[in-house]
DNA sequence: ACAAAATACTTTGGATATGAACTAATTTGG
DNA sequence: CCAAATTAGTTCATATCCAAAGTATTTTGT
C-alpha cells in the first residue's frame, strides 16, 4: 500500500505545496493595503478636505513638472481613462489642476499642477508621509529594507504572471 | 562648526532616518496590492460574471456556515455598512445569497449562502487560489514565509498606531 | 417602568471605479 | 494620397464605496 520512497522523491521533486501560504500572502497583503489606505483617506478628508484618488493623482503631477498626458497619468494610477477624465474635471474645477492641447498632437490633453495646486499638495505631502512613518513605526527600518526586497520580488512575479500567456 | 562626535551620536540615538523608504515600502505595498487586484477582478467577471466585491462577501459567508450579522460582514471586510446593505440586496436577487432575521433580535440580519450560492463559490474559490498561486509563483515558499511574517508585524504595527491616540 | 443611550441596519448624496462604445486626430500601408 | 488601423480622450451605464443622516429595536440607568 505504501511505497514511501517514491512518494517522498516525488514530493521533493515537485515541490507539492499547496498554495494555502500564498492564499494568506495575498489576503494579508490586502489587509495591510485596506488598513492604511482608509486611514489615509480619513485623515486627507478631515484635515485637507481632499479625496485619496485625487491627491494621488496630485502627487503624481508633482514628479513631473512639464506635465503629464492623461493616458501616462492613467498608466501611473493603473486606473481606466475614463476615471482619470472625470478626476481632472474636478481638479481643475477646483483650481488644483491645469489642462492644455498638445498643439502638436491634438488629441493629447497635458495636465500640470497649478501654483496653488503645487503648495496645496506641498503641505499635504509633509502630513502624508508623517503619518505614513507614524504607521510603519513599529517596523525596524531593517525589516523595511527586507519588505521593499521581498515585495520588489513579488510585483516582478506578479507582473511576469499577469504579462505571459502562460 | 563642526563637533562631530556629538552630531554623530546624536544621530545613533535619535534613529535620523527620513521615512523615505517607508514611503517607498507604503508606494510598492499599494502597487502590488493593485496588480493583483486589477487581474483577479478581470477574470472574476471574464470567467465567471462576478465582481470582486461580491466575491469577497461570498468568501467571508463560505467560512461561516450557520451565516452571518451584516455588521460581522462589514467588519471583516472593512467597507461600511452601507455598502453591505447594497451588495447584500444584489446577491439576494441573484439567488446566491440568503437573508433572514434574527427572531430574537429584530434589528439584525443574518445572512448566508445559499445552495446554488455554496456551490458557485466553491468553483470560484478553486480558480481564484490557482490565479494567485500563478501569480506568486516567482517567490519562493521561503520568502512567500518571510513576508508572511514581515506583513505580519507591518499589520501589528499599522494597527497600533491608528488605535493609539498618539 | 421608561426616557435616554446605544446598536443594527438602511437610505441618501456624492465621488470613484470599471468596461464598452464613441469621437476626433494621427499614422500607416499600399 | 487616402482608406484603414491606431491612438487619446470622452461619454455612458452600472457597480462600488463612503460619510452622514435617518429608522427601528434593544439596552441602560435610575
Amino acid at each position: 500500500m505504501d511505497n514511501l520512497p517514491l512518494d517522498a522523491e516525488t514530493k521533493a521533486l515537485e515541490a507539492p505545496h499547496d498554495h494555502k501560504d500564498e492564499l494568506r500572502l495575498w489576503l494579508r497583503l490586502l489587509t495591510c493595503t485596506t488598513l492604511v489606505e482608509t486611514e489615509i483617506r480619513g485623515r486627507l478628508r478631515v484635515q485637507f478636505e481632499v479625496t485619496l484618488p485625487r491627491f494621488d493623482l496630485m502627487a503624481q503631477l508633482e514628479k513631473a513638472p512639464d506635465g503629464m498626458a492623461l493616458g501616462e497619468v492613467s498608466r501611473r494610477m493603473m486606473v481606466s481613462n475614463g476615471n482619470v477624465t472625470g478626476l481632472v474635471d474636478r481638479l481643475v474645477e477646483n483650481g488644483h489642476v491645469a489642462r492644455r492641447a498638445l498643439p502638436a498632437d491634438k488629441r493629447v490633453q497635458v495636465i500640470s499642477l497649478t501654483p496653488e495646486g503645487r503648495s496645496e499638495f506641498a503641505r499635504m505631502a509633509i502630513e502624508h508621509e508623517a503619518w505614513i512613518a507614524e504607521m510603519f513605526a513599529g517596523v525596524s527600518p531593517r525589516k523595511v529594507g527586507m519588505l521593499l526586497d521581498l515585495l520588489g520580488d513579488l510585483k516582478r512575479s506578479v507582473r511576469k504572471a499577469i504579462e505571459d500567456p502562460t
